[in-house]
DNA sequence: TGCGTGAGCTAAAGCGCTTGAGTGAAAAGA
DNA sequence: TCTTTTCACTCAAGCGCTTTAGCTCACGCA
């Protein structure tokens, strides 16, 4: 309780070889789980190093090959745009759960943009820090995958699509253009015939995705009202863009927005113009969160299971760290939680 | 571009050693800045450096003494907890743009309760992972600064009170007692006498602070009928005690809550038992947020820069690494940010 | 001329761990 | 009985960096 570091020296090997009254390598052997010493050396060893409780230094560790046993992180958005935000939060924690199990660490760091990502990989690569990284919010034109290919950082993308390009990237991937689809089906069998896409950010290949899928499908049902609308995720962004396509002479009977956030603000906004949820309009919001159900009425939500997307995204990488091959997997199609933002068209 | 990682080896001091024409010693003194080279030679060794694209390995400068660069940041909630939440991200990102600029890096986990935490620290001081960590969370009886000085391991508490028990520990933290008086005081002047506190976790540092403070202002004020009531912070049990405090026969005339997601549930909660607000009830949420907007009617909030929170502890942090002595400093004081949700009482 | 001095550099050890090349003794085979 | 194999273990080098001690040479000074 000094002011002074006390400073406990951690225990390192050449203890517990002293203690035990072995080489150095025994030792090492014995911890590692190679052959090379008996089974009551192993024991007596394991003891010894328990008893001490000893920790392999993981600076000593990575010097000599091991790698860092360490994954990197970065969440590429300036610092204001991080506002009310459930699925980073629970990303991470489903990610953590399964390194943690490994006793594998997690070096998080917020960038500015993906250029300055690129640095910070660049950076982790030269300084040794870590053995993979998880990339996220995967853009149309990514400069990333073809940098982690070239430093050859094993490295998983969450949220791409699969991507042929980069055979050593491994992808977890949710199938937007399929729940978009659905979703539209769902809309036109309740007789919404003009709908509106608040969408995400553009560049964003899930926001492209979800973009061309609607599309697609108005197309093939010779719809001609439908558009999607880009912004940047903001609750006002979302609310301006409401009260902008509300405004247009046949305003849509439905909106569909990429986050909770929007949609919420979007609900306010509609309710300001007079529009009623869901009889004049109705709302889905593409992001399930306790938001959802703290608006009058509940949105209905395409909800899917964002920890269980980090362990999944956490767990493809530590197979690739294990030198496993890439593989791209698709976690299931988010499931549309029906509440009561949404009805039938009003007829016109 | 090959399925199996190109590796292109990374240089190290050798090769600029090399390169330069020099030993590695000398390139050791000229890139940190040491005597013992002449400023040609420094100058040129930077130059190969740069060139190589070299930067040192965490691994190599941790072994030989240096620190590993990196600091730690546990989050002890569980997974489920985590929901809409803004204030850890602000907190990170701001504690992240003072560590990228000294080149630290954040390692980030997430525990299940304190216990695990502690263990998380333990192995990190083993692993020699951390140089430092930033506790966030304090409680009143609470085990992490015993052990962080036991270990030596350099910390600064986030959001604790001023510490004496532990002179090694930095503390930074919101003077909320003074918050919560001051916020009375508004109330008090407009009316209001019965006053229900929507608090957070019990047995965290801060929520203690809170119904402390609340209590002795009711006391010395008089008044009676003045509660906390404590929660996990979730929407659903803001909800819950909302509606029983409210369906009390002499219901509170004002609702303080100890966040902004409680604060927008307890709205939705009042509005279903017939309380409009503020006419029949004010509300107050302790933390600011875009969701204060979202709902109608807009709320009023204690605001505080979250961001600038975590720039303090990390700045603390750092100086604590450089040495420096463990000091507390205070943030300001949050500030009441009026909207729509609170006037004047309801007259009896 | 000799000697101390300091600037500029090199050699080498050490941080904690892994690992391939030994080593010595016991067990197995001829 | 002697060789070969196997087993259990030790030695020593090496990972990339820091750091201490030491070495060399030019310079200043008596």
């Amino acid at each position: 309780m000094s002011a002074k570091r006390p400073a406990a020296r951690r225990p390192t090997m050449k203890d517990i070889a002293r203690r035990a009254g072995v080489s150095e390598s025994a030792v090492s052997f014995a911890l590692n789980d190679r052959p090379g010493v008996s089974e009551v050396t192993r024991d007596r060893v394991r003891r010894v190093a328990e008893q001490l409780g000893w920790r392999p230094s993981t600076a000593a560790r990575a010097l000599s090959g091991e790698g860092a046993a360490t994954v990197g992180f970065v969440l590429a958005r300036p610092a204001h745009t991080l506002g009310v935000d459930s699925f980073f939060l629970q990303l991470v924690s489903g990610i953590q759960e399964v390194l943690a199990r490994r006793h594998l660490g997690l070096l998080f760091q917020v960038a500015e943009d993906v250029e300055e990502e690129c640095g910070v990989y660049r950076r982790w690569w030269a300084e040794h820090r870590v053995d993979g990284v998880l990339v996220v919010d995967p853009r149309t034109d990514d400069p990333r995958p073809d940098l982690l290919d070239g430093l050859g950082l094993p490295a998983v993308v969450i949220g791409g699509a699969p991507d042929e390009r980069h055979p050593g990237l491994s992808t977890v991937w949710a199938d937007d253009a399929g729940a978009m689809t659905a979703l539209v089906d769902g809309l036109f069998a309740r007789g919404h015939r003009r709908i509106a896409h608040i969408a995400g950010l553009p560049g964003l290949a899930h926001t492209e995705r979800r973009i061309r899928a609607l599309r697609a499908e108005a197309e093939r049902r010779g719809l001609t009202e439908v558009q999607s609308v880009t912004t940047d995720y903001s609750d006002a962004e979302g609310a301006a863009v409401t009260r902008r396509v509300l405004e247009a002479p046949a305003p849509p009977t439905a909106l569909v927005y990429d986050n909770d956030v929007m949609a919420v603000a979007g609900v306010a906004a509609a309710a300001g113009l007079g529009f009623s949820v869901p009889s004049d309009v109705s709302v889905v919001a593409w992001e399930d969160s306790a938001l959802c159900r703290m608006v009058k009425p509940w949105l209905s939500a395409l909800s899917r299971d964002s920890v269980e997307f980090g362990r999944t995204a956490a767990t493809e990488l530590t197979a690739l760290l294990d030198g496993g091959p890439a593989r791209t997997v698709r976690v299931p199609v988010p499931r549309l939680i029906e509440r009561d933002s949404t009805g039938p068209a009003r007829r016109a």
